[in-house]
DNA sequence: ATTTATATTAATAGACTTATTAAATAATGG
DNA sequence: CCATTATTTAATAAGTCTATTAATATAAAT
């Protein structure tokens, strides 16, 4: 227990500024304005964790997970292949659902500073590899039993990501543009759920 | 003439801004570092553009309109409704290839300041509105030959954009992590053209 | 109860930011 | 050629930002 009755406030910290750089993005938040959020010191950010960038990283690489391992779930599993597909596109709706801000993040990101990717791509090959490689072979033998039309799976996965991310991005500016109230949105969201699933198991017919 | 021999000093302020904006974000570009990329005195940009708020609209406007500027073309073209489409496509996908930084540009500044919808908006709607309207009259007929599948204009426009915008913002994480060379690349991006054009024409398959 | 470890604060160094100023330089028109 | 206007520079005000420091308060342990 800390001093001003909070149970943690290194958490305290680490939850504020994961909002806020997922709202604002990293430049654009300042460690005086995460510890106005926490209402405690601006030294207290640096204490806990020494320099923003630490405290940046600890976020991006808990989000990294956070998108990964649900996919090393369903490789895993044993359903028919097409029933896998369906659950990946679900999954990574749900996921991005609940974290609507994180695609702009890892993008931004990664526009600023392409070199992390080398960082996320050794520790997360090894883990992603093999899935990708399973999944794969069952694409192609779906596509051999003529159930498919030929495709690469990067391509599959090029067009769930662009149809689902992209969503979430818009999401907020369609919703000012169209001027919906809360209900229309979620309707708008579940459809367009719906649709891009339907886009998508469209595009693997023969 | 200026003083360095340069044409126009106002010109090279605004490309370079124009250029780091685009490539690192609002926030993240200082005026001092724009005039080191211009050669210039850093009043310069201040002398030109007063703040660098206003150096920010100017390029912003010009890029939101060189956007709709196109469609506005397409729109009033009397060709068959499907060429039509395909059209909108490719041209999306073009201006986009000649701009590959203009999506996240626009998804990171409103998202940092939705408010700047409403300018834009207003701004823009008399124009785009009629087009359209225009299109959406010829969907619905085209949906009532029973040529195309029962869709929403928006959820199509959703489509293109989400299909096309995430391709160039995901194109340079892409290469890194498959490690493409220039050529491979390339044949990358021309490949997802046609892709992208195959999935949103099957898309509308009755 | 006193030492030890942890948490927190205020103060501040040092670098960088935007924006303005006054002075210097260059270009232009009469 | 001189006066006027436009362009450019250096200097600087006023502020923010990150990170560190030393001092202080609280909690835990012996």
């Amino acid at each position: 227990m800390n001093q001003k009755g909070d149970i943690n406030t290194e958490q305290a910290i680490l939850e504020a500024a994961e909002r806020l750089f997922i709202e604002k993005g990293f430049g654009a938040t300042s460690t005086t304005e995460i510890a106005k959020v926490v209402g405690c010191n601006q030294a207290m950010v640096h204490y806990y964790y020494r320099t923003k960038e630490r405290l940046f990283e600890a976020i991006f690489e808990s989000k990294a997970k956070l998108f990964t391992s649900s996919f090393l779930k369903i490789g895993s599993m044993d359903i028919p292949f097409m029933d896998k597909i369906k659950m990946i596109i679900e999954i990574h709706f749900d996921i991005l659902h609940a974290n609507p801000g994180l695609p702009l993040f890892f993008f931004t990101e990664f526009r600023a500073n392409l070199d992390k990717i080398e960082t996320i791509r050794e520790s997360i090959r090894e883990f992603i590899e093999p899935v990708y490689q399973k999944i794969n072979t069952e694409l192609k033998s779906e596509i051999k039993k003529g159930k498919i039309r030929n495709t690469e799976l990067v391509d599959l996965i090029m067009t769930i990501a662009s149809l689902n991310a992209t969503l979430f991005i818009m999401y907020p500016i369609v919703k000012k543009i169209t001027e919906m109230d809360d209900a229309e949105a979620d309707k708008f969201l579940s459809h367009r759920k719906e649709e891009n699933m339907r886009i998508i198991l469209k595009s693997l017919e023969p």
